[in-house]
DNA sequence: CGGCTAATTAGCCATACGGTAAAATAAACC
DNA sequence: GGTTTATTTTACCGTATGGCTAATTAGCCG
C-alpha cells in the first residue's frame, strides 16, 4: 500500500470477486451473506473484500437490524476514467509515429492555448 | 493471478511506479536504464515492472543493439474504459434511488431506447 | 435471559509482490 | 579475444493478499 489513492482503487478493482461484488451492487443494496452466496466463499472472506472496497471508497455501508447492507459508490470509478482520458488518444487514433510525437508535445496540459487540436 | 485478463490489467495499473512508466512511455520509446533513473530504483526492479506491464499487454518491447526499448500499448486501457462505461450512469446521474432502479432494469443493454425491456 | 442470525475479528497458511545484490547474457567496440 | 554497457536471471527478504476455521460481537425475538 503506497498511500496513493489511485493505486488503492486499481488494486481494489484487480480482483474478480470484488468486481463481481460491484456488479451485484449496481443493481441495488445487499447484505454480506447474500453477497457470499453466489461466490461459494465464506462470509469472512466477503467481509475482507468489502473492507478493501470500502477503503477504496467504492462501497458505503449502512446499518439495518443485524444486517450491514452495502451500497455502490461510483466516485472513484470516475477518477479512474479521468486518469484514463490521458491515454485515450493512444487508442482512438491510429497510433502513428506522428501521433506519439503530438502526444509528447502536450504532456499534461488541459487546454493551454491549443491553436490546433481543440481536444 | 486469476488468469482473468481484466484482473491482470488492473493489477498492473495498481502500482504507481508502473503508471509512471506508462506516463513516461506516452512521450516516446525508452530503454530500461533511462526508465530506472528518475525512480531511484535498480534496473532489475524496472525489468520486473516491465514484465508485468508486458504481460498485461500494456507495453511492447523491441530490440536495438543492447537496448530493449519499450513502447506503450494502449489497447488494454481501452478495455478498462469499456468496463467502466458500465458504471458511468452511477456518477453522471445524481445517484438517486430511481437511478439505481433504472440501472437495475437495464443491466447490460447498449442504447435500445427502452421499449419495454426486450431482453 | 437464552437462543438465533448476521457479521466481524483473530489467527493461521500459502502464495504473490516489490525490492535488493550478485551473477549471467547480449551486443557493441577496441 | 577482452572490455564495456545494457539487461535479465537468480536467489533472497519482508510484507501484503486471499482464503479458511473458530471464536466473538451485535441485534432481534420468544
Amino acid at each position: 500500500m503506497t498511500g496513493d489513492h489511485l493505486s488503492t482503487i486499481f488494486s481494489a478493482l484487480s480482483d474478480p470477486t470484488r468486481r463481481a461484488i460491484l456488479a451485484r451492487l449496481a443493481s441495488g443494496e445487499t447484505s454480506v451473506s447474500e453477497l457470499a452466496r453466489p461466490f461459494s466463499l465464506r462470509a469472512p472472506t466477503i467481509t475482507k473484500h468489502l473492507k478493501v472496497l470500502e477503503h477504496a471508497g467504492l462501497v458505503r455501508r449502512s446499518r439495518q437490524a443485524q444486517r450491514r447492507p452495502c451500497r455502490l459508490e461510483a466516485a472513484p470509478l470516475k477518477e479512474v476514467t479521468e486518469w484514463l482520458e490521458q491515454y485515450r488518444q493512444f487508442w482512438t487514433r491510429s497510433m502513428s509515429r506522428l501521433d506519439n510525437y503530438l502526444a509528447a508535445m502536450e504532456p499534461e496540459g488541459k487546454k493551454k492555448h491549443a491553436r490546433k487540436k481543440r481536444n
